[in-house]
DNA sequence: CGCTACTTTCAGAAACTTGTGAAGTTAAGG
DNA sequence: CCTTAACTTCACAAGTTTCTGAAAGTAGCG
């Protein structure tokens, strides 16, 4: 793959750890602040702000100074979330940790699962406490909101795919 | 308005505070797993499912189980997220908390500030790590998406305001 | 088919969060 | 001004979460 010594392996080993370290730190602090728990954040934006955007179960434990425990927990919950996908290197028994550019911030939109549990709740909470009262009339707005801002949500995403291929080309 | 025993009053004062309950503690911690802490969503939950819109100290005590201090917390913590209102009822030392029907989701959806923490922190990253390198440019569009999320956002809202008097009036 | 390089699981220690009671502060009303 | 209702702050106990080391599992490769 790679030769010690040449640029590239500067580039994705040495590339002034203490810069990309101050990164990672910082924008996890950033998610952590979101509601995401510290590990998958700090793993998260490890692998952001690789050049490869894709790191092996090794390396992360090093960059970040954990366990594999902690890498593998901390990766169990991103690919659930489809924040990262896994990849195991032909030939190896090494997996590698990726964000694909795209899918990973569609995730993070993707609070569709989260929109549609709370939807759920508010249309329980209407007919529990009843359409014609006034707490059902709010709850029923509520509702209401979110239905609305799902299918919004739709559509920005298509606007953003149109637009990020006008200014990036495709990823 | 209505008179004690009708069943409006039922509605308000004893309005089957088993089903009550059962809502705030559901939606309650369908917040609590999209990130928010336990004891401001329960607050938030019960003022959303009260008629008035607005309950006291003392009563989201009582109807939570919980201290005086807890829900002065939370408080605390509901309002600088601007997701309720805090008023004095004149005459009296007590403190209404208040959710102003359309304040609270757009405080929702204002997320802007988490997403401009974001933006501010994508773009040292930029900086630090080269706009030149493969991972500064997956930043830098990181950064764009986030941007344009902005402003799609601002745009949704001003249609949901539309939207929502449409169907609803103004609240 | 077994060795070994990796990953996952699990029990427990450490660190952090959260809610309480009690003391402190503020301001309404006499 | 003093009394007292109401809210807030604070130190701490209880409960949870999070990470670790160690043991168990899995799969390439000889």
């Amino acid at each position: 793959m790679r030769q010690p010594g040449d640029q590239a392996d500067q580039a994705a080993a040495g590339r002034d750890p203490e810069a990309v370290s101050k990164f990672v730190e910082g924008f996890a602090a950033q998610l952590v602040e979101a509601g995401m728990q510290r590990m998958p954040s700090r793993v998260f934006a490890a692998l952001l702000a690789s050049d490869s955007g894709s790191l092996t179960s090794a390396e992360l434990g090093e960059q970040l100074r954990v366990s594999p425990a902690a890498v593998s927990g901390a990766v169990r919950y991103l690919s659930q979330q489809h924040m990262v996908s896994r990849e195991r290197e032909p030939g190896s028994r090494r997996e590698r940790y990726r964000v694909h550019s795209n899918q990973w911030y569609e995730a993070l939109t993707n609070r569709e699962a989260v929109l549609k549990r709370w939807e759920s709740a508010l249309s329980d909470g209407v007919t529990s406490l009843g359409a014609d009262t006034p707490a059902g009339r709010r709850m029923a707005e509520t509702l209401a909101f979110f239905e609305f801002v799902d299918e919004e949500i739709a559509a920005m995403m298509e606007r953003w795919r149109v637009h990020r291929e006008e200014r990036f080309g495709q990823g």
